[in-house]
DNA sequence: CGAGAGCTTGAATCCGGTCAAACTATGTGG
DNA sequence: CCACATAGTTTGACCGGATTCAAGCTCTCG
């Protein structure tokens, strides 16, 4: 993010209107692009005709890498919001560049870790069971990126069918979630797009009872750890898979160690 | 893949017991590292115990970099079968190298797309909505992986548990959707992990009944491209969207173009 | 002011998680 | 070599939660 500025000198920037494509998987990547302001999303359309957000673009994040791969989905990113502006890059260029100056090489590795850390934090949000959990933990990732976690309000940037999309949930279950949240008073709602955080602990957990009691409900038949670590762990810090078995008490425990 | 033999000089072997912990992001990452064989997972522990599997390693995937970035979570990877062998470059070096040797750069970044495309797989895999298309695209998804396509047969190289753990199912429903994918017919299992597709079409799809009848069901209520799409995808190639639009004929039609 | 996108709520259905129990495979110790 | 223990797998019954379908609502923009 310092030693980009060299790749600045490449810039071109694009406005774009709502919902218009910005880049597809169909063609081999002419460009990088960055999101400087609005938003954009990365969609997959399914053979049934389901979408899913497989990427939500705020501005700084980086786009249109991952250059044609084996499993790479056919994807195309479209900007969100009105105006949105993003940044383009002639690939080939900024890699010729980047052969030249070492500094630039190492931030734009950095940049597709970035993307992979990203993509992961969607993966994990994903992998939440009930459906509270995940517009929970959206929430709270949103707010993070937005604002590197300053205030504790947030104008969402997208609809609720983006956010369905996003979670892989249905738009009805995401309002059911919101407006759940809502009663609670864990979130309170100004519009439909403000959202302020009330009781952050409760979001986190996102699970049935808003207060404290983590784990040890929820405990049974859970193949953690465990499920097939027969080999006590031999490294340095053994320690970290016990804490979980320790905290949760179920079948399946570990043997070893 | 073919210039990267410049960092085999670097290449130090691990051989790894099974469930071994090879890596964790709770200390500053000093290694990069691939898979030569075996196999490995990238874990993640939930709070309330539960385990999520969010990387599949397989020889010749790389892991161990994306440096620790803001939206990082806190996995660890740990070999799955006894007898992993796992190839470790000191990350300092590389990347001093590759400093010298803009190819070894390029190189090195194409790995961490690698990685992007590979998490991406598996968000769409996590995106599905039945347990059997989930199951079935897993299935597609690591023959692809293992044999590239070559033959319809393979040895599954992990548990019904950690299959559950990777695809966010209970292992229960793993074992029905293999079963229920047997008994009609769509794969066959000799023994337990191996597992030969016979129907590749029906598992594609996954869907409810096995004969060809893609979109048309299954149609209604989806929010798909269109859900915000009001400007008209002023690109070259704005048939995209369209395309999906014709197939699926459910509300939300698209109201430009 | 009207139209349509976006949002919300309700009711019925169905799928997947949970709990329970049995079965198989594998490996270990007597 | 067999008995036993344990990991891994499978099947069944039940229940809760998410999707689906339906309808009404609000907000925005022309």
């Amino acid at each position: 993010m310092h030693a980009l500025q060299s790749l600045q000198a490449l810039a071109v920037s694009i406005r774009c209107s709502r919902g218009q494509e910005i880049c597809s998987s169909s063609r081999p990547a002419e460009y990088w692009y960055r999101v400087v302001s609005g938003s954009a999303r990365r969609c997959v359309i399914r053979a049934d005709g389901r979408r899913q957000i497989i990427d939500l673009l705020l501005p700084g994040d980086f786009f249109g890498f991952s250059e044609r791969n084996e499993y790479d989905c056919d994807s195309t990113v479209e900007a969100v919001v009105e105006g949105t502006i993003v940044a383009s890059y002639l690939r080939n260029r900024a890699e010729m560049m980047a052969d030249t100056d070492p500094q630039l090489a190492r931030e734009l590795r950095h940049v597709a870790y970035k993307a992979l850390s990203r993509t992961r934090a969607h993966l994990l949000l994903l992998g939440r069971v009930t459906a509270r959990e995940k517009v929970g933990a959206f929430l709270l990732e949103l707010i993070e990126r937005c604002s590197g976690g300053a205030t504790d309000t947030i104008k969402l940037p997208i609809s609720r069918y983006d956010i369905a999309d996003c979670l892989a949930l249905s738009v009805e279950t995401v309002c059911r979630s919101l407006t759940e949240l809502k009663q609670r008073g864990v979130i309170a709602l100004s519009g439909t797009r403000c959202v302020r955080i009330v009781d952050r602990q409760a979001l986190e957990e996102g699970d049935s009872d808003s207060d404290a009691s983590f784990a040890r409900r929820k405990v049974a038949s859970f193949h953690r750890g465990n499920s097939s670590a027969d080999a006590k762990p031999v490294g340095p810090r053994a320690g970290r898979q016990l804490r979980h078995n320790g905290q949760a008490n179920g079948f399946r425990q570990l043997t070893g160690t």
